[in-house]
RNA sequence: GGGCUUGUGGUCUAGCUGGUUAUGACGUCGCCCUUACACGGCGAAGAUCUCCGGUUCGAAUCCGGACAGGCCCA
């Protein structure tokens, strides 16, 4: 234990905060393999290394941080690892950027070794973030996505998966982003809002509208509705494509909407979904106008080659020309696009790999989950049970988890490698073994890499130990915690992952975190200007300022909007906690005493407060309601502690009673237990004042387990604390200073007695008589309230009645008490406190103030 | 257009399995530098709980509708 001298008067939250990152080490919170404790898994959401960890991280990892610091206390074995979620554009797009290049330029592997290169820097400087706010991370435990260990076992979840049916590849139309040159998932598609024009033109003879006249070359029918009288003619029959003559099928679909345009609609190979679905369902023909660089295919000739934009000019000056453009409207439309880059994605018929989405499968897993909040359930829900096309996996990048598959160049046989030697890239090695189907040694790499959701949606298994083959013992994992962007992405990949793998749902829980807002209540944004950095409320208030406000900032699942109010708010409980323990110790230091402490009211009281409050928090940690926890916490040292108890003892601590040790035990107990439920919420806070008051690690300690209190000591308590603050207030209304004398108080309490051990007294500077009678004053009933609580449930719908027909008993009748109340013929029974008369005074003899708290009188003597 | 969600003093926020006087913070006003803390203490003012309707003896809380915001999607 340090002396109290050593405190600085303010608490230096930068030099704590730097000592403590110090002197805990690796090994403190790393998750024991061989231990027979109860384990608790996290399955930490791997950010993409950018190099910067942003305030919604903050938020993220100290709602993890916090779980596995109070599992470790309450004895579980926790396992809180890192990962990197390595691979995808924004790393191939930046290197671009920085060495002046595109990824063509180079062999694959060299550019890859850059994306490698610099997601390592990004990575460790993110690492030192990490460890900056005193994350309690399981380092050993920690996973990169574009390392072999890990790509190897993404490579043998592919393979795996392509074994049991799950995977397949196959021709279909994807969603195809033509900047990246690479197709993408539903899930990575954006939609914008803007304006385009739907242009209205003669389709050999038939007035058609289209926003897309580009694709006049894709065109391969046109629908109408089969009710729809003005086209009865043209059904069975074919029409000239405009500028392209070729014939084309008229079709019949109800799905076409009469009213929209002229009712009359081109299919196009793809415009959008519908296209798609008409496609299929007319068994049409496949016309690919837009290749995989967003340029014209031959088959649009005259203008190959063209950019769509450009065609799309070109197509309808020609149609001016030809004369067959009737008229142009302004149109509102949603524009998918690619949700890194914003180009608007096309759908094109690509050979791409699937993975079979099974919507009942995932929903019955994510309902044996437990979700915080439970309603973030029911967007899982909804997302899975729309899905109409299944998860094209294959992308047309560099820098990813290559798909481990051979082609048989002779005859396309597909070969893959033996899973003990993954991880292989295709396009570099090549088999040793001649074709089992037609013997010819020629093979073709796979030259398609995989979604970077399938790297990530592994997690769970990885951290678990998963060989790539069995499941692990230590699965499922405990928790998943995320934000609620990703449940469509992250969420449902995983748990479909992990069906497919293991057959079990990954994790027993998941915890939704809600986004950060910035100050003005919008999503942060560079353009908004409203962007805060983590290290910025750092620099300011310090890590565990952030980490309060994270906590305490909103309910656990909302989006938070960030305040500095919150922030300030939080350094303040630091400093007034830093004082509440300054104050303490210098009070613990001076215990001389080695007997048995003499314990006061106030002190059972404080402890049975205390009680309270660890099972609040204890029950708000167990239900992942870090706010409610904090606030207790608070509410605790600052009111119930510092303002009333401290207050209360001071007269003894600064005197030499024997019931002074009795104040000094407590006031240890309380701190202790204090510094304990912090740890969690301010570990460099906590442990510092843990350290000053001990000598010990507060990470070294458990939860605290505190003894039942008595309801007796608790209200009593309660009573002599409103008894203060009564007299406090009226001292304030009388003028006097709070600490003036206030001469002779006689407190009445009817029926209680009990022993403050004169703290009351000595708080407000008065000499105290305590009665346990009734007063010897007149007194005349002035009113009446009821208590709705009892009232209500009593009698429900007579309820009114009932108090009506109180109200309207004599003032004699009631000062008696009743028991029953006639209404009508009926004697309706009245239960105890079902009303509480108010009373106003006749002084008699000396002249007293009377301040009442119920039925307890108190009596200022004006004159000593 | 659909699903989910939110709307509480000047600002942010808790409560929302219905029950006396609606939580806390910041801000505002008054008094107090009482030997831990003025980043403090003691008090005070300030809310028709977005609006309308319903259920109920009783609604911030449950139901329906409107308006507004957010997220996800068509």
């Amino acid at each position: 234990m340090s002396s109290p001298e050593d405190l600085d008067k303010t608490y230096d939250y930068a030099g704590v905060e730097q000592k403590w990152l110090e002197q805990w080490r690796d090994e403190d919170f790393y998750f024991d393999r061989t231990s027979t404790k109860p384990r608790y898994i996290i399955d930490t959401p791997p950010p993409y290394p950018t190099g910067r960890l942003h305030i919604g991280h903050a938020l993220n990892w100290v709602y993890m941080d916090i779980i596995a610091r109070y599992k470790r206390m309450r004895g579980y074995n926790v396992m809180f690892p890192q990962g990197w979620d390595c691979h995808g554009l924004p790393t191939e797009v930046k290197v671009e950027e920085i060495h002046g290049i595109t990824k063509n330029d180079l062999p694959r592997n060299e550019f890859r070794a850059m994306c490698q290169e610099l997601t390592r820097e990004n990575i460790e400087m993110m690492r030192r973030s990490i460890r900056m706010m005193g994350f309690s991370v399981d380092w050993s435990n920690e996973y990169i996505t574009m390392e072999p260990e890990y790509y190897s076992l993404t490579q043998a979840s592919f393979l795996r998966m392509l074994k049991s049916g799950y995977i397949y590849q196959s021709d279909h139309p994807v969603n195809y982003c033509t900047r990246c040159e690479t197709a993408i998932a539903f899930a990575e598609v954006a939609y914008t809002e803007n304006t385009t024009l739907l242009n209205y033109f003669i389709f050999d003879g038939v007035e058609i509208a289209t926003t897309r006249p580009e694709l006049l070359g894709a065109c391969v029918a046109v629908a109408v509705h089969p009710d729809d009288e003005r086209y009865t003619s043209l059904r069975d029959g074919t029409l000239t494509v405009p500028l392209f003559s070729y014939q084309v099928p008229v079709i019949l679909d109800e799905t076409v909407d009469p009213s929209f345009g002229s009712g009359a609609v081109m299919i196009c190979t793809f415009g959008d979904k519908q296209d798609v679905v008409w496609w299929k369902t007319h068994n049409l023909d496949l016309r690919k106008a837009i290749d995989h660089t967003g340029r014209m295919t031959a088959i649009c000739a005259p203008y190959t080659g063209m950019k769509t934009k450009e065609c799309r000019e070109a197509i309808l000056a020609e149609m001016r020309k030809e004369g067959i453009l009737i008229r142009q409207e302004e149109l509102p439309q949603r524009v998918g696009t690619c949700w890194r880059c914003q180009t608007p994605i096309e759908i094109l018929s690509e050979r791409q790999w699937f993975v079979k989405v099974r919507p009942d499968e995932i929903t019955d897993a994510a309902k044996e989950i437990t979700w915080f909040p439970e309603h973030m359930l029911t967007r899982l829900l909804n997302w899975t049970s729309q899905m109409e096309w299944d998860w094209c996996i294959s992308r047309q990048r560099l820098f990813a988890t290559p798909i481990p598959v051979w082609f048989c160049t002779a005859c396309g046989e597909l070969l893959t490698p033996d899973e003990a030697d993954l991880p292989i890239d295709p396009t570099v090695e090549s088999p040793k073994i001649p074709c089992p189907a037609c013997g010819s040694a020629e093979w073709q790499g796979e030259t398609d890499v995989l979604d970077t959701w399938m790297d990530s949606s592994i997690s769970p298994l990885v951290v678990s130990g998963w060989d790539g083959k069995t499941t692990p013992a230590l699965y499922p994992t405990q928790l998943r915690p995320q934000g609620h962007d990703i449940i469509r992405t992250w969420a449902f990949y995983t748990i479909l992952r992990s069906l497919a793998l293991t057959g079990e749902k990954p994790w027993d829980g998941i915890l939704v975190n809600g986004m950060v807002l910035g100050e003005d209540g919008f999503k942060m944004s560079k353009s908004r200007n409203n962007v805060i950095s983590p290290d910025e409320l750092i620099e300011r208030h310090g890590v565990d300022a952030l980490r309060q406000w994270a906590a305490a900032g909103g309910a656990t699942g909302s989006d938070i909007t960030f305040s500095w109010n919150d922030v300030v708010a939080a350094s303040r409980f630091q400093t007034k906690m830093w004082n509440i323990v300054r104050f303490s110790l210098l009070q613990i230091r001076r215990d001389e005493s080695t007997a048995d402490p003499t314990t006061e009211l106030a002190d059972r009281w404080l402890l049975a407060h205390l009680r309270r409050t660890v099972d609040e928090v204890t029950t708000a940690l167990d239900n992942n309601q870090f706010d409610r926890g904090l606030k207790a916490l608070r509410d605790f040292a600052w009111s119930t502690l510092a303002d009333n108890y401290l207050e209360l003892v001071k007269g003894r601590l600064y005197g030499n009673t024997p019931s002074r040790s009795g104040a000094v035990s407590t006031l240890r107990t309380t701190l202790d237990t204090l510094c304990r439920c912090l740890a969690p919420y301010t570990p460099f806070f906590a442990a510092e004042c843990y350290h000053h008051l001990t000598g010990e690690r507060v990470i070294d300690q458990e939860w605290p387990a505190l003894p039942e209190y008595d309801e007796k000591d608790l209200k009593d308590g309660d009573l002599v604390v409103t008894i203060v603050s009564l007299l406090r207030k009226y001292k304030h209304d009388e003028g006097l200073a709070l600490n003036a004398p206030l001469g002779h108080v006689t407190i009445y309490t009817p029926g209680i007695s009990f022993d403050d051990g004169g703290d009351a007294g000595r708080t407000v500077n008065a000499m105290i008589d305590w009665r346990s009678t009734a007063p010897n004053l007149d007194r005349i009933v002035s009113g009446i309230t009821f208590n709705m609580g009892i009232i209500g449930p009593a009698f429900r719908k007579q309820a009114g009645a009932v108090m009506q027909a109180i109200r309207d008993l004599p003032m004699e009748t009631l000062k008696e008490g009743i028991s029953s109340v006639m209404i009508g013929e009926d004697e309706i029974a009245i239960p105890d406190g079902a009303y509480t008369l108010v009373h106003s005074y006749a002084i008699e003899g000396e002249e007293v103030d009377i301040l009442t708290i119920g039925d307890i009188f108190l009596a200022i003597h004006k004159r000593a």
